[in-house]
DNA sequence: ACCCGTGTTCGCTG
DNA sequence: TCAGCGAACACGGG
């Protein structure tokens, strides 16, 4: 389930789990190679006796960076896409379903990137240069990590005919955000995800990134209560457990509004993808 | 059997 | 020239 919440529980797991470990071995299976660049699954043996030293999160996007030999580097850039997970187990463990990348630690604990879809993306990313990579370099500032600049928003925002929802999934201006964090952004602040993004005042976009930021805290808060983050769990990452839907309207059309319940939340397409809100509040 | 899906990219169009 | 649209990717889950 990976928008800006669910990576940042991403990257925190793989902080504790790895940060200071030395790579023993890496194995990926046959449709891997649809995710990895190189495409070739034996070119991860680059990775082997290198030792994990940072993980970082811009947007979506996890940023791995590991030392090799002496001052040398190396890259993992990797993307969940829609069904991708970072999950830990004992190395004499069976791997968790749909595990494509395993990397074997030194410790008697695997790294296993599982993804059902393969819509993810594993990328070796040389000296660990992430900045050379265009899709990385054109994200905008992290929304958790560096905040929301209003007046760029409004800036950007200016010319665009978009309905705002479809506006804000735009990466390279609010990287993390994702198709629930927008529904629950936008219903925070009061505002139909309808409108277009040029039409929305300086104070509503202020509004707009609150409710964003909110959000997206609020998630992570949601997840660490619950102990989906795996903090709670020696071994397994938390993946079967159920926990209750942390939105407030995502996925809860025909239920009532949860500020005023005189009305039901409703369930709209723009551009391909749902959007939830409520029409009497959200203007 | 049928519809839906938390993401991104690509090719086409006006 | 480029914003915007719709299909495509792959594989379940309900």
């Amino acid at each position: 389930m990976p928008e800006l919440p669910e990576v940042e529980v991403a990257a925190r797991n793989l902080r504790r789990w790895a940060i200071g470990r030395r790579v023993r071995t890496v194995q990926a299976d046959a449709r891997a190679r649809r995710i990895l660049r190189p495409a070739a699954p034996r070119a991860l043996a680059a990775l082997a006796g290198a030792r994990f030293e940072d993980v970082r999160r811009r947007g979506k996007n996890l940023l791995v960076t590991l030392t090799k030999g002496r001052g040398g580097h190396i890259g993992i850039w990797s993307h969940l896409g829609m069904t991708g997970k970072w999950l830990r187990r004992r190395t004499r463990d069976a791997p968790p379903r749909f595990a494509r990348v395993r990397i074997d630690l030194d410790d008697g604990v695997t790294l296993h990137y599982a993804d059902m879809r393969l819509f993810g993306r594993f990328r070796l990313v040389p000296d660990a240069r992430f900045e050379s990579l265009a899709d990385i370099a054109a994200l905008g500032p992290d929304p958790l990590n560096d905040g929301i600049d209003v007046d760029r928003l409004k800036d950007r925002l200016a010319r665009t005919r978009l309905p705002i929802k479809v506006a804000i999934l735009d990466q390279t201006l609010l990287p993390g955000v994702g198709n629930i964090q927008a529904s629950e952004g936008l219903f925070r602040a009061g505002i139909d995800p309808r409108r277009a993004a040029k039409s929305l005042s300086r104070a509503e976009l202020a509004r707009l990134a609150r409710g964003l930021l909110d959000s997206i805290r609020y998630t992570l808060k949601t997840f660490k209560q619950s102990g989906a983050d795996g903090a709670g769990s020696d071994i397994e990452y938390v993946e079967e457990r159920r926990i209750a839907n942390p939105s407030l309207v995502y996925g809860r059309a025909g239920e009532p509004c949860p500020r005023h319940k005189r009305d039901t939340i409703v369930r709209i397409v723009q551009a391909q993808r749902a959007t939830f809100f409520c029409r009497k509040c959200q203007r």
